[in-house]
DNA sequence: CCCCATCTTCCACTCAGTGGAAAGCCTTCG
DNA sequence: CGAAGGCTTTCCACTGAGTGGAAGATGGGG
């Protein structure tokens, strides 16, 4: 039967396809990949025999599949995201050689936080953020930062939603969270014991492009670590980037 | 007329929509994408529509359109890239931070070598590298590993085909090229001054994932620096890196 | 040797996708 | 202020890219 039964397009068969793959599974068989993005076998080999020609993903010998790294080409090559960590990356360097602690890049995707980059510190507290990973926005200092300064239908869609408890600190009542995104868009920072682990403080500030908060820049520090060394390393590293960007500005200015 | 009058596929299409991005062109209107993938104008805004949908692409309040955040997190979540920029991106920095010159990570990408990282330093001699960039595999230090530890058949095209000058001492003799990579079998590093421009040398080693050259893991010195120092915190870096890499296996062992 | 999972090939069938045409919108320029 | 040009949106008759079940091949493990 052609097309496909359910009259999806072949674009969102793709997606569901690349989608299927993660941090906790990056080596497929072509059937296993069938069977998670919802495709009849014969459906599945071909699509994959056809991504893997366009080198979007690769098999090796033993047919186990995998992400093409012309796919991480074609992804980063002009993306916002690669522009983002360019410029934020020597400073985020800085923070972390200074605090010795995680330091974090994140963006709002939808209705989260997506970790460009995050740069580990052996020294530093347990923390399960991970690149391209994703946390729900109020339950993250960066989550907050950007919630706080995003567009405000978006906010009142996450203070209507659940919000569940990620950590033993989590906001989950509507009206703490929206005095806390009030707080944050007067004061600038956020600083959040426990909102993920119960013994790490996340502290972020806004990266801002043009005025427009763009991303989350922020640190994990042990729960008890004083807040104010780390809040002044990540504006003066926040404020190094927004001059990065704005020098970068012509050259992305098509 | 449908199908396609060229009887391509849909997903050769949606490559080359992507494929029109680039660090110099990161945003363009639709009528733009489509000329420069070749397709009508109705076929391209619907095409970028549906990406647009699928969050591949964005769009912003002057319908210009740039890469989506969501492309960047499919392509980046499972994919072998991300994995080699984590193992390796600790031991860069402490490259980068103990030589103060520019630090970069490159796999074999067809028959070029593709950056997944650079690590820059203000200190440090002029560099054209790119993150997500590409150079070919004789005309650089990187390259040369790559091209040394690749498969023959690859290796054999690579000797056969023209090997334009990039500076002023790339290799362009087949025959020196050929010993050139033997040597760097050998020895287990490049030293290659010039070979991409005048100023500089680029001194590259092999990083390798049981027991196969996965990547390149080099720096770019001023072109009359020693290359000694540089060489044993290279080997220290790739050596560390391999070993977080054996240690992350269990992870993607799914 | 059998079982099971994966992969490959086939093919009748059909609707996702096509692209030219027309019209609307917006910006720039004279 | 109107014209020009480029971009975007909508329409729709048309058709081949894409479909998925069936059958068979392959290979690994018990």
């Amino acid at each position: 039967m052609a097309n496909s039964a359910s009259g999806e397009s072949m674009i969102a068969r793709v997606v569901r396809v690349i989608d299927t793959f993660g941090v906790d599974r990056t080596v497929q068989t072509a059937s296993e990949i069938g069977r998670r993005a919802g495709l009849p076998s014969s459906t599945a080999h071909r699509i994959i025999d056809e991504l893997v020609d366009e080198g979007l993903l690769e098999r090796d010998l033993e047919h186990r599949v995998r992400l093409g790294t012309r796919l991480w080409e074609l992804a980063l090559r002009g993306s916002t995201a690669l522009r983002l960590r360019q410029a934020a990356l020597p400073h985020m360097e800085s923070v972390q050689a200074e605090l010795r602690e995680h330091t974090q890049l994140a963006v709002l995707e939808r209705d989260e936080a997506l970790f460009l980059e995050r740069l580990s510190h052996p020294d530093a507290v347990s923390n399960i953020t991970r690149v391209a990973g994703r946390l729900p926005l109020h339950a993250s200092s960066s989550g907050l930062v950007l919630l706080a300064h995003a567009d405000p239908a978006l906010r009142e869609r996450v203070l209507e939603g659940p919000l569940r408890a990620v950590g033993p600190n989590t906001i989950t009542d509507p009206a703490v969270l929206r005095r806390a995104l009030a707080e944050i868009r007067r004061s600038g920072f956020v600083s959040a014991p426990g909102s993920i682990e119960a013994v790490s403080t996340g502290v972020a500030v806004p990266l801002r492009d043009r005025g427009e908060v763009v991303a989350a820049l922020s640190v994990v520090l042990p729960r008890e670590a004083p807040v104010e060394p780390a809040l002044v390393a990540l504006r003066d590293a926040a404020a190094r980037s927004e001059a990065d960007l704005r020098d970068d500005a012509p050259l992305t200015r098509q």
